[in-house]
DNA sequence: TGACAATGTCATCCC
DNA sequence: CAGGGATGACATTGT
């Protein structure tokens, strides 16, 4: 039995080690793998969890400090570029001058800076919580370009659904608030990638710097694009329009400044202070406001294009145009001798550039800038360039744009117009609107006078009196076709004012006769009226003196006593108020004597 | 697309 | 006699 025990306790002792060996080989197996030893300890495991989720804590809470330190950091920074917002930078030194208090007031708007203070208070947690909603929803630490990709993708949709929360937001603070979101998220994500160790965002800094403004704020930020327009005094890199629409403003900034992030946008602001804070922005939005901008300009472009239309030709096109502007309206009657010296081989024909009037352009609804824009296209030169910007400066349109650099004009060169194919006829000149364009119309007779080279304006030569109009023919030496086509632009322009006044002589006459017939209507009625009133007024009288004849005739009695037949006598009254009794058929001495003998019974 | 108004232009008369 | 005002008639253009 001992024996047996013995042997079972060895038995057991061995299936002991040997169960032993196997939880040994296992556990080993596990360490290999990386299972801790505490792990397998179930008191051990619980202290180990307790000891992580601290450790945990503590990595939210340093987590949640440094985002309120690139928050306070983003701030101080936008503060910095809203007291930058008071300044301009000189264009030729680069020194940032301060506003004039007006455009001070201007550009620190309540609408910006509430928007961007709203922003700062309200936005950035929320983008914190997505940038961490992401890391974790990204489930892994690899992040590849297609996972920030896709997180930016997101980040539109958060973003819209910002901007639907916040739909009061000026079209600056949109922009603003796109790119300070863009770029403060972005920092936060590179904060958080650098606190997570982040594989390879480094190296995709420059991509996701790139990209971030790009896609998700395009449609906002290329109407910056146009800031070299409005900011002739920033010196702003001028951005090629055919680009703009895939590349943004900030974009552009970005690129040139990579070390200043913020610096695009925020001179956006300093470029836009007012416009896109009121204005909202959209695509359409800044077409027109481009071609409101461009309006001027461009009217001096066609000034300088179409001085050297051969005379035959611009007169045939002249003829067919239309006069537009009422004499002296044209704010282009400065043009003069800075006018002749262009000589573009393409600014002949206005059909000629192709496209040039309704010529297929897509987006562009004005006849008259797509125009213009071609003819900026074929024709500026640099030379040209300065003749114009000589010329433009010097405008009296009453839209000055001072210190208008050669640089922010480039953009216009860009054709947005589909040229005509060989051998397509361009399509028949629409007129440009006469109410929205008399700043840029110009009549047949300003035309005739630019191609024929005439060195007055069409207001001078109409206006001038005599004597003066006899000087300045003298002061040049015109030819007789030039002579003939003053003197015919000065009888068209007197002729002109002749017929408006006569018009509106005409009209006042009409105007007049209608008073008057009114007035003599009224009084048709008022005699009407009173004749009437004395119709029936008469009737009365004619009625009572019946009366009264009839009551004295029968009072009469003859003789006899009996009293007279009305048909034999008749009641009469002469002169001097006397009544006699006469006979109707009886002689004037009989008359007298029977009268004699009433007026005798009467007073009886 | 036709009607209509506004405007420009020409012809003519007159001063 | 030339220049210019006045005006009717017609053309053009935008609504």
């Amino acid at each position: 039995m001992v024996l047996v025990k013995l042997e079972n306790c060895i038995n057991l002792n061995h299936k002991i080690d040997v169960d032993m060996d196997l939880i040994d080989i296992l556990w080993r197996q596990d360490l290999d793998m990386g299972v801790a030893r505490e792990m397998f300890d179930p008191n051990q495991r619980l202290e180990l969890e307790k000891e992580r989720e601290v450790e945990l804590q503590k990595q939210q809470q340093k987590e949640r400090e440094l985002d309120e330190e690139t928050v306070k950091q983003e701030k101080e920074e936008k503060d910095a570029w809203e007291d930058l917002t008071n300044y301009i930078i000189d264009g030729e030194t680069g020194e940032l001058l301060p506003l004039p208090p007006a455009e001070q007031t201007e550009s620190s708007g309540p609408s910006t800076t509430e928007t961007q203070t709203n922003e700062n208070t309200t936005e950035t947690p929320l983008f914190l919580e997505d940038a961490m909603s992401l890391l974790q929803n990204d489930g892994t630490n690899n992040l590849s370009m297609n996972s920030w990709m896709e997180n930016s993708t997101i980040q539109d949709e958060l973003e819209k659904v910002i901007l639907e929360k916040q739909p009061n937001l000026s079209a600056l603070g949109d922009t603003n608030v796109s790119y300070s979101r863009q770029n403060s998220l972005e920092m936060r994500w590179r904060d958080v990638a650098s606190l997570l160790e982040l594989p390879g965002l480094a190296a995709e800094e420059n991509v996701t710097q790139n990209y971030s403004a790009t896609p998700t704020t395009s449609g906002l930020i290329q109407n910056t694009t146009f800031a070299p327009q409005m900011s002739p005094t920033q010196a702003v890199p001028s951005i090629d329009l055919t680009t703009s629409t895939n590349h943004s403003f900030v974009n552009e900034s970005l690129t040139q400044n990579p070390a200043n992030t913020t610096f695009g946008l925020e001179n956006s602001d300093l470029l836009f202070p007012n416009i896109s804070a009121t204005v909202p922005i959209t695509m359409n939005t800044s077409s027109d406001f481009l071609d409101d901008l461009l309006e001027d300009e461009l009217s001096d472009m066609e000034i300088e294009n179409t001085a050297d239309l051969p005379t035959m030709q611009m007169m045939d096109d002249a003829s067919s145009d239309s006069a537009v502007s009422s004499m002296g309206s044209s704010p282009y009657q400065e043009w003069t001798d800075s006018s002749i010296g262009s000589t573009s081989p393409f600014d002949t024909l206005e059909g000629a550039t192709g496209g040039m009037h309704q010529g297929g352009a897509t987006g562009f609804t004005k006849p008259k800038f797509e125009y213009y824009d071609n003819s900026c296209t074929y024709s500026m030169d640099p030379g040209y360039q300065d003749s114009l910007h000589t010329n433009y400066s010097g405008s009296d349109n009453g839209t000055s744009y001072p210190q208008f650099t050669p640089a922010s004009k480039k953009h216009i060169h860009h054709n947005h117009t589909y040229p005509l194919q060989p051998g397509q006829q361009p399509k028949e000149q629409k007129k440009p609107d006469r109410d929205k364009g008399t700043r840029t119309m110009f009549s047949r007779d300003e035309k005739r006078a630019k191609a024929m080279r005439i060195p007055f304006s069409v207001a001078d030569i109409v206006n001038s009196a005599v004597e003066d109009f006899n000087e300045m023919l003298q002061k040049y030496a015109l030819t007789e076709a030039q002579l003939q086509l003053v003197r015919d632009i000065r009888r068209r322009g007197k002729n002109k004012v002749a017929a408006q006044n006569c018009r509106k002589r005409k009209m006042e006459i009409i105007f007049t006769l209608d008073d008057e017939v009114k007035a003599m209507q009224q009084e048709r009625d008022r005699l009407q009226k009173e004749r009437q009133e004395m119709e029936k007024e008469h009737l009365e009288f004619k009625n009572k003196f019946s009366h009264l004849y009839m009551e004295v005739f029968r009072s009469l009695r003859d003789e006899n006593g009996r009293p007279y037949n009305p048909q034999e006598y008749s009641l009469q009254q002469t002169a001097d108020g006397n009544v006699f009794l006469i006979p109707r058929n009886s002689t004037s001495s009989d008359h007298t004597e029977k009268a004699q003998k009433k007026r005798k019974s009467k007073k009886q």
